[in-house]
DNA sequence: CGCATTTGACCAGCGC
DNA sequence: GCGCTGGTCAAATGCG
């Protein structure tokens, strides 16, 4: 399950992209808010536990609260047949970490074979937030980071700026249900 | 001192 | 049934 590629069409936050890139969604994204910005609704999208077919478009204004993590923790055996529904975007940057506003945690890193470039596993850290995210960059366009979302936040966000729109205006996201 | 990161090992699912 | 790939854990280390 790669082939990322061919999602989405560079559209870059062009030139000199400094040293970091912050996305900072402001207020509730992904976390069921009634009030939802452009993306905001679609993030919100990202993070519908196991229905699939259920969830199909809200949209802006929707009313996205399906919170239920299906996906809590498959360890050993104690999971049977999870469906961990993740949703990728791409984002023109040089910089892996996209600062989305909350706060993860690193806790891998893996080799992938299609790409010379390592994926970095993210968690969040606030307490039972169960949301996980995947980093990469591809081969083919190094100048693109693949972010793969997985869950819902089940908390307001911490940072406060208001800058992911105008960053958003910049770059274009596809979003994907795996 | 507390927390985030690093890195190798371990494990489960899938394909051959 | 074995091997490969992807995903997670956990201990050690580094940094603020």
């Amino acid at each position: 399950m790669e082939n990322f590629e061919g999602f989405f069409h560079g559209l870059s936050s062009s030139s000199s992209s400094s040293t970091s890139l912050s996305l900072n969604l402001r207020n509730s994204l992904g976390y069921g808010g009634d009030r939802d910005n452009g993306m905001l609704g679609l993030m919100a999208e990202m993070g519908v536990p196991g229905s699939l077919n259920a969830v199909e478009n809200k949209g802006l204004g929707g009313t996205t609260v399906g919170t239920d993590e299906t996906i809590g923790k498959l360890k050993k055996g104690e999971n049977k047949k999870p469906r961990k529904p993740r949703h990728a975007f791409q984002t023109r940057s040089q910089v892996d970490i996209l600062d989305d506003g909350y706060r993860w945690r690193k806790y891998g890193q893996k080799a992938v074979k299609n790409n010379k470039f390592p994926r970095s596993y993210y968690r969040c850290t606030h307490q039972g937030c169960n949301v996980k995210k995947q980093v990469q960059r591809l081969t083919k366009d190094e100048g693109i980071v693949e972010t793969t979302y997985e869950g819902l936040h089940s908390h307001p966000i911490q940072k406060t700026s208001d800058n992911f729109e105008h960053i958003l205006s910049q770059m274009q996201i596809y979003s994907s249900s795996l």
